[in-house]
DNA sequence: ATAATGACTGGGG
DNA sequence: ACCCCAGCCATTA
């Protein structure tokens, strides 16, 4: 399957450790700058044992969303924490610091092909 | 095909 | 600067 979802966890496996995007970055990066809440839907939509860095992703204040709905917040801080990645006193991440810079422009092309690795010769 | 949902975001009070 | 409200978008029922 080549959904949104998909190609959400393309671009969220990319992000290095030590590193965070936000949810509205990724749908940036995907053409789709107003699709953040979907970004979201997909990562939550995410099995356990995925190979998917899920814990990389906070909201556009550097905060993890998680926690205002009383789930596991905790845990994708300590995953953070591990990978050196320092919070604020309200919890909250220095995307200037920590913020990944994103892939490059001809990265994203074949993140947004049906394939993985090779780019479609569209637009 | 229509309606509801959600790990978001930006603007207004 | 903080809290609240309405818009947005892909997926599901």
């Amino acid at each position: 399957m080549n959904s949104f979802f998909h190609q959400v966890y393309r671009v969220v496996r990319l992000i290095p450790p030590g590193q965070v995007a936000t949810y509205g970055q990724i749908a940036r990066i995907l053409g789709a700058p107003r699709a953040a809440r979907t970004v979201g839907w997909a990562l939550h939509d995410l099995p356990e044992g995925s190979d998917v860095p899920w814990q990389r992703v906070v909201n556009a204040r550097g905060a993890i969303s998680l926690e205002r709905r009383g789930l596991g917040g905790a845990v994708q801080r300590a995953l953070l924490e591990e990978e050196g990645v320092r919070f604020g006193p309200e919890g909250q991440i220095d995307l200037a610091v920590y913020g990944w810079p994103g892939p490059d422009l001809a990265e994203v092309q074949s993140l947004r092909s049906p394939l993985g690795g090779e780019a479609s010769p569209d637009e």
